[in-house]
This record gives C-alpha cells, structure tokens and sequence, in this order.
RNA sequence: GGCCCGGUGGUCAAGCGGUUAAGACACCGCCCUUUCACGGCGGUAACACGGGUUCGAUUCCCGUCCGGGUCACCA
C-alpha cells in the first residue's frame, strides 16, 4: 500500500465514493447549444447588498438571454458568520427586483433541482470525496500548524515577495507517513493543505469575459482546502461545486480576480474543466472626492432593503441597473418605449471594466420616467401595497376611498407629457397630503410682491364667484374676470411690459388661491385639485385662509 | 510593499490610428406657461501627465502619477 493511499484512508476513512461516482450522480446538463448557467452564491449574513443584487442581476440575465439556467447556491462554510433569517432576507431581496432562481434554494429551506443540495454546509461528503482524490494524487496533505504558528510563518515573511504557507515555510508539506499518523492518533486538529504544483516563474492565463484576457503569476501556496472542522475554504469549494453544478459562468465580484491563479491551479489538479470568468466591478460611492465600495456600514443605499423601504418600483431599479450594467441600454429603452426589460439584449462584454460610482440622481430621474408612464391605477396599487408595509396610518387614508385615490393620482397623469413627481412611493404622502384634511398641513406663506391684506382681498371676492361646477375653462375666466377690478392684470404678457400699471397678474391671483386650498406654492393643475377637493372642502378652505391671513 | 485591474466632461459612458470627441443624468439660458412640473430649443464642460511608434495619436508601446482590488482555517 503505497503511502498516499494510507494517507488517504487515515484522513477519509468512511469516504468510499469516488470522484467518477459523483461525475455519473452530476452528470453535464442537457441545455441547448450556447445555454449558459450561472449562479449566486451569497453566503448568509442577514443582509443583501446592492452589489449582490448587481451581481445577481449580472447571472440572471446570463443566463436568461442564453434561455440557461440560474441557479442560488448557499455559501455558508463559515459557522462563525451565520446569520438567523438569513436566507429570508436574501431571497425576498432578490424576489422584491425579479431575481429568481430556476435552481438551487429557492425558499427558506427550500430547494430545487438535481445537483444540489445547495447549502454548502450540507455538502461535506463531496468535498471529502474530491479531498480524498487529491491526498491520493499526492496533491493534498494535512497541516498541524497551529494559528501561532501560522502567525509566526507570517511575521517571518516581512521581505518575502511572496506571503503564504509555500516553498520552506510550509512545514508540514513533507510530513512522514508515521509523523501524520502520530499526530492524528493524538487527536491534533488538522487542514487539508493543497501541495501546489505551481511554479512562480511560470504564468497563469484566463480570459475574463469582462476583464479581458489577464496573466497573472502561477499560484505556490499551500492553499487551505479543508479547515480543521472538516468543512471547505471557499477556494475548495468553489471548484467542486461549480464543477459538479455545471456551472459555465462563475460571475463573482472582481474582488476574486487575484484568487483566481489559486482557481485555476484547483481546477487543474481535480481534472475540471475550468468555468468562464466574469469578475464584475464593484459599485461604488463618493466621498471626500474620492471612490471606495458601497459600504453596509455607512451608506443606507448599499442595503437592498433601502429601495424596497423606500418604495422604489421595483421596474425602476432593474431599469437603474441595467443602465450600469449595459451603457446601450438607454438608447435601447429610447427606441423600444413598451417592451419588456427582458428582451433587451444583455451582453457580458459590454459591461464596464472599472466601478461605477452610485447616482441616486440618475436612479430617481429613471424612476420618475417610469412612474410617470403608469396608469394612475398601477400607481395606487403599487403605493398601496408599499403603504401597507411601511406607512400604516397612510395606508389607510390612500384606501378609504379607492377612487379619490386613484383620481388624485391621475392629475395630468396618463396624458402625452406626463408629470415626473414622485421617483419612490415614500414620497407620496407629502405629494397628496393636501388631499387629506387629517394630514394637511396649511401654511400661508405668501409671494413677496403679495401682502396678507391683498391676498384677504384677492380671496373674499374670490369666495364669491366660484363654482364648484365649472369646468376648466369657465373655472380660469372666472379667475381673469377677477384681476382688473382689483388692479391685477389678466394678460401675462403686459404685465411683463408695463408692470408698473399693476398689481400683479393672474398668476399672483391664482397662486394665492392655490396657497389657500393647498397651502403651497407649487401643485399640479389647479383646477383639477380643487375638483377633486370638492366645494365644501374648498370653500372651507377658502374661508380659513381668509380668517388666518 | 508584491501581484492584478483601471484612468474620456461633475456622474454614467460611446468612440479603439485621421471624428466639429456621440448620448443620458446634473447644471445654466431661452421658449411654452395661471404656479410647479412636463415638453421644445440652445449652452457650459472631458481624452491624467511625460516620453516614444507613426505622415498623424484619446485610440498602440514604455514610464510617472492617481484610483481600485488582493495578499486568512472570511467569503
């Protein structure tokens, strides 16, 4: 019995599987030419970042324009990260912007398809398998090091252009066969260390479907396949199970291009056939007029629950994304009005090498587009459904009447040239708020070139004359007739030629008006408003501005 | 520090040997207009720097600078 095989059954000695057993269990997909799988292997923290998303949104169009599969597989190898709830979070992230699994864990204990299970923590056995198979090509042996040691490797390597457990540094490379056994009988906690076979003066090649082709220095460490607790290193694991999932897209964040000589080397030796790489760019944020990532910690906006809080549509930030993702798909959008997100060609090579930094500007002038193009119905549904979750109180004045609602919201709405108001459903409340005595709030703040007295003056001969029932027309005549005899004029233009004549024009007429009914400045068409308020309201209205100027 | 990657207006970005260097967001102006929006028209604003190669470089090469990533029994 030669000393690998000994090795092999000391270490593994209830694996009795083999790598062609898991070949023949996993077996090459039966896709149509050109079908692309990819995945998203978030590992469960509690909290999905917009750069998961990203990056999740980045796997799913893969593989939907190439009609591929998506799949969820679940990083959880490192107990000491593991998060209640997690996958909860995760997935309803996902779910809330259309990014859905064909594949892998599709609910919370959930799963889905032939090649899992896809929570790594339940796949030890086949990682065990392939371990096995290395100590007995003589590619992996186990390392008694201790974290001091290791600390000590570390410290030693100061001027070492190369760090890591590699060449002499890594004593227990060529540990004796009685050394390992002696160890192991004494119940020493052990790793599987992979024996490279690199070459650091050799170069390693990959073509990044973003990146471009990358060269890059072969690996020598002694990577960690298997931690002392048995379970793998991402390292490990990513070869095994995008291999054995069938993966042929590995679209990961660009944090992993310098690992991936470490990858190519563990594909190598376990006989894969390497994947396609596409290292997407992280996004990032601006401060101090410097870059850095999206951070969980400081930033609100790199949580995915931001913008489902906020009540963003969810079409607006798959709309926000794909404009990062493919620069052509504005132009995309711009000749084809109507069709679906997902018939935009999606292309891989077209995405951006470096990080683009987040604009909330863009992302809110995207949503305003898109928010506007809604019937006012889809509107009140969506704002509805988002007021129900985070507004209670709103929630139920929005539906006490469905179809005040739903008017309020189709003021110069589903015309030509829409309004672009509201960007997020968080917003609405305010938008509305004069629509609703329980939340209005009057503020008579006045126009400069308007005095209290001439706006009391303006209102109480306005009081008499309106009516309830006239139309648009006859409503802003009504108006005009009012200007002369109180020295305002009804023609714009002539004031603008002769202000000195006047006291103002319509419009300082109808703005104190509108800041009586709405109590602001600026709303959409006023007519419309005062409609929909009704005459009671309005002239209650009307009247309290007159009392309180 | 070693190894990778990148640097076109404020932002996202086309262009990849010869262009008046697109477009979108933002900003400014004008028009429309009862307010605000919307819409229309116009405008300000960019190839990091220094060397090559070339008849010609934003585009190719080298260096500098700047930015990002990574060097764990974390992913």
């Amino acid at each position: 019995m030669s000393d690998n095989l000994k090795l092999a059954e000391l270490l593994f000695p209830d694996i009795t599987q083999t790598p062609a057993d898991m070949e023949e269990k996993f077996p090459p997909r039966s896709l149509k030419e050109g079908a692309r799988v990819t995945r998203l292997a978030p590992s469960p923290t509690g909290f999905l970042h917009f750069g998961n998303l990203f990056a999740g949104t980045v796997a799913y169009k893969t593989a939907k324009v190439t009609d591929g599969i998506f799949y969820v597989r679940v990083e959880d190898t490192d107990q000491k990260r593991k998060v209640e709830g997690a996958i909860k979070v995760m997935l309803d992230g996902l779910k809330a912007f259309d990014v859905t699994a064909d594949e892998g864990v599709i609910g919370e204990g959930i799963e889905k398809g032939d090649y899992g299970p896809y929570y790594q923590s339940q796949r030890k056995d086949i990682y065990h398998v392939f371990a096995k198979q290395l100590v007995l090509d003589g590619l992996a042996y186990p390392c008694f090091c201790s974290a001091e040691e290791l600390d000590e490797i570390r410290a030693a390597q100061e001027n070492e252009p190369i760090k890591g457990y590699w060449g002499s540094y890594a004593k227990c490379r060529n540990l004796s066969f009685e050394e390992i056994e002696k160890n192991i009988s004494e119940a020493k906690p052990w790793t599987l260390r992979l024996r490279s076979p690199g070459d650091m003066e050799k170069k390693c090649f990959f073509d990044d479907m973003i990146k471009g082709k990358i060269e890059m220095p072969e690996n020598v460490q002694d990577v960690v396949l298997l931690k002392s607790d048995g379970i793998p290193t991402y390292h490990f694991a990513h070869a095994v199970d995008d291999h054995l999932m069938r993966t042929t897209h590995v679209v990961r964040g660009d944090e992993w291009m310098s690992s991936c000589p470490i990858h190519l080397q563990l594909f190598k030796c376990l006989g894969f056939k390497v994947p396609k790489y596409a290292h997407v760019a992280p996004i990032m944020k601006e401060e101090n007029g410097g870059k850095r990532k999206l951070s969980k910690r400081k930033d609100p906006e790199a949580a995915v629950t931001f913008y489902v809080e906020k009540g963003y549509p969810k079409e607006s930030v798959n709309e926000y994304i794909m404009t990062l993702m493919n620069s052509n798909f504005e132009d995309w959008r711009k000749t084809n009005k109507d069709a679906d997100i997902n018939s935009f060609p999606f292309n891989l090579k077209k995405m951006s090498v470096s990080g683009a930094l987040f604009d909330m500007v863009k992302l809110n002038d995207i949503s305003k587009n898109i928010i506007s193009l809604m019937p006012a119905k889809k509107v009140y549904d969506y704002a509805s459904a988002w007021a129900k979750d985070y507004d209670k109180d709103f929630f139920e004045l929005l539906t006490k009447d469905e179809e005040y609602s739903v008017n309020i919201l189709n003021i110069d709405r589903e015309t030509p040239k829409p309004r672009k108001d509201i960007a997020c459903f968080d917003e609405i409340k305010d938008y509305v708020s004069y629509f609703f005595d329980e939340i209005y709030e009057k503020n008579y703040e006045l126009p400069e070139n308007i005095t209290p007295d001439m706006a009391k003056e303006i209102l109480e001969a306005y009081i008499k004359e309106y009516n309830g029932a006239d139309d648009k027309q006859q409503w802003f005549d009504r108006i005009k007739a009012l200007c002369e005899p109180l020295g305002y004029t009804p023609n714009v233009k002539e004031y603008k030629k002769t202000p000195e004549l006047f006291k103002g024009h319509v419009g300082d007429v109808s703005t104190v008006i509108r800041i009586a009914v709405t109590g602001r400045r600026n709303t959409p068409d006023l007519h419309a408003i005062m409609s929909l308020l009704g005459e009671d309201k309005v002239k209650a209205r009307l009247t309290d501005a007159i009392e309180s100027l």
